[in-house]
DNA sequence: TTGTGACAACGACAATTGTAGGAGTGAATT
DNA sequence: AATTCACTCCTACAATTGTCGTTGTCACAA
């Protein structure tokens, strides 16, 4: 399997990262528009984000028109393991644990959450 | 409540701030000697952490001798919070259940630690 | 044909981040 | 006294990041 090394995303390529998985493909419009509301960037701001993510290996694009449609060179899967190792570690010295538990205590996930969780791993167990 | 605006951490700073609450209470040179095997930086460079985060309001310090003796300003808690939301949001739309998923299947969960946050949430929910 | 509106290409730029060097100073050691 | 620690202070600096502006190009409308 190529275990290409990728350069580390900053923050914000991030967030951009993910509205593209979330939309499969998309032109720097799109990515846009499908920001939250309460987050706005100028149209070139998203371009130079897309740029500097396929720059790094994160996505290509290829033409439709005249428009740069941009797709996901990477799975979510392996960035969010990496991501995730990486904010266990700064933010709780790897114990996931803590974080958790934090999200229980603050009312973001119920005890449907719980069960499935249950399951989950009582099928992976074997 | 002093719900005052705390300046952004950078990862690193996230690093550090975690080990200071590890010790409590922690000299330069404490701090680096509580890093991580794998992680090495210059007495200069936790200096200028430590510096860094007391300025944005997260750190104090007091003198021991001639020693900076720094102690955090924030609850983890606190921190925690902001920090955790926004990695969700960045990451996962802030949502949080993929991020336990993720770890359920990464087997970073038993079926202990689910039991417990059974408890957690049914206790919390009276 | 002359705008007008979409888009991309390129460049820019201040702020932040990661990482540290070197100078200075007091205390302990030889 | 001279050396050596153990620290702090001040400074630096390249790279990365967040955020766009400007300019050029094409297609379509008036």
């Amino acid at each position: 399997m190529g275990k290409k090394k990728l350069r580390a995303m900053s923050p914000t390529e991030t967030e951009i990262l993910r509205l593209v998985w979330e939309l499969n493909e998309a032109t720097v419009q799109q990515i846009r528009d499908q920001l939250p509301s309460d987050r706005s960037l100028a149209y070139n701001t998203v371009q130079t984000l897309l740029c500097r993510l396929e720059q790094k290996g994160y996505l290509k694009h290829h033409l439709k028109g005249r428009a740069h449609v941009f797709s996901a060179l990477v799975k979510p899967r392996e960035v969010i393991k990496t991501t995730v190792r990486d904010f266990l570690g700064r933010l709780f010295g790897g114990d996931p644990k803590p974080l958790v538990q934090f999200l229980a205590e603050d009312g973001k996930l119920d005890e449907e959450d719980i069960k499935r969780l249950r399951e989950l791993i009582k099928k992976k167990k074997k």
